[in-house]
DNA sequence: CCAATGTGGTAATTTTTTTTACAAATTATT
DNA sequence: AATAATTTGTAAAAAAAATTACCACATTGG
């Protein structure tokens, strides 16, 4: 059924740090906060953010502000932050372990039920609680696992092939840390985190700096 | 001396794209190309690749297009590539540790000089040739060897007094992998990967994506 | 050498995003 | 209870970014 319009990356992008900062208000029991202050701690315009929000519902009350439970209640219920992804991540190195390790996405429902590799010494190992799988027997356990997101840690030589897998499998969402541009159907999401690219922004940033301090 | 009118954030950050894609372009050996094919490559529109390049000066010629390796060449001069930077990066699990051994950073010039970390069983230890050392050496460390760079591997508990240390020692640029926004003087320039919100942005995108299957 | 084609640079236009402004509703204060 | 102070939602305006259009020039092919 007809959606009224489709809301902007830009806005989407603003999201998961409005969740991040309602998130910490919750955890020092503060109740309320308005635009303006959410503006403070966010760095975004209080306007930016009460229309960003807007785009979703009308979460706020005049001469209130917003209730923090409730609206960080509502950002995870947007993010799709209720339910439970079953996650796997392909590519056992030390980014892959380091995704698989860290208790932030758990907490926030993303289930990493096993890592690939191809490496035979990696092969059976046990992180905790999770385990280091062939690779070759990724697509079976995609199927049968019905696993919804797919971490690609891999060199960027392979990633490619893995990503065709993971779609050929029926997964929808890939989580990409490889440096390359995933072609895919256009049925499934792909996000990037190009590392490479923010390190060479960074660089930019930085010589720019560099020469304005030298005028 | 007056620079002519600053860059927006939006160009800078789709310049290590075009490198990328330039060096890739360079090791199959292809010596023109037009900001069509470019294009193509990229996902851009030709205009707007057009456009962002003649930010930095024209490096194209009409009837030819853009010669590969020149372009390659002042994209690295302008993205502050054609130096060598000092990096060092706190915090020595698994994500510090996949970013000391990506052979794609050093070879663009990011020295990784050492990693540092709170942990006893892990000072001490060689990985490659890198040494992990004491966090309580961090700042000596940073003002003997005139470090450029700053990469922030730690939990979010400890990350802003690292970036404190960071700044307080003369680093001039963070990269911050931790999920919180450092607060940093003005000449500091940060970077930040924040982990969780992609992954967020991922969740939202692949909720939009099943709803719009539903109907 | 000439014409046809290809292509970059850039001005003009359009679209998108952000900011400003303010009415309507709520809470706080006296 | 009345008034003052907040604060949201949203319309209007402004600013920023992307697209379109086109001229000038270079290359290519005859």
């Amino acid at each position: 059924m007809g959606k009224k319009s489709k809301v902007s990356m830009a806005v989407i992008r603003r999201l998961p740090k409005y969740y991040r900062y309602l998130g910490e208000l919750l955890d020092r029991d503060i109740k309320r906060i308005s635009s303006q202050q959410l503006s403070e701690l966010t760095g975004f315009t209080a306007s930016q953010i009460r229309q960003d929000l807007n785009n979703f519902g009308g979460f706020g009350q005049q001469g209130y502000g917003y209730n923090v439970e409730e609206l960080h209640k509502q950002l995870g219920k947007i993010l799709g932050l209720q339910k439970t992804y079953k996650t796997i991540i392909v590519g056992a190195g030390n980014l892959g372990q380091a995704i698989a390790h860290y208790r932030g996405f758990q907490r926030e429902g993303f289930k990493m039920l096993a890592l690939f590799d191809i490496n035979p010494r990696l092969i059976g190992l046990k992180l905790w609680d999770i385990e280091i799988k062939d690779v070759e027997t990724l697509e079976d356990f995609i199927k049968e696992n019905e696993v919804d997101i797919g971490v690609i840690c891999t060199p960027k030589e392979v990633s490619q092939e893995i990503a065709d897998k993971l779609v050929k499998s029926g997964i929808k969402a890939i989580w990409n840390f490889a440096p390359t541009d995933l072609k895919v159907s256009k049925d499934v999401v792909v996000e990037n985190v190009h590392l490479n690219e923010s390190l060479f922004t960074l660089s930019y940033l930085l010589k720019e700096k560099l020469k304005k301090d030298e005028e």
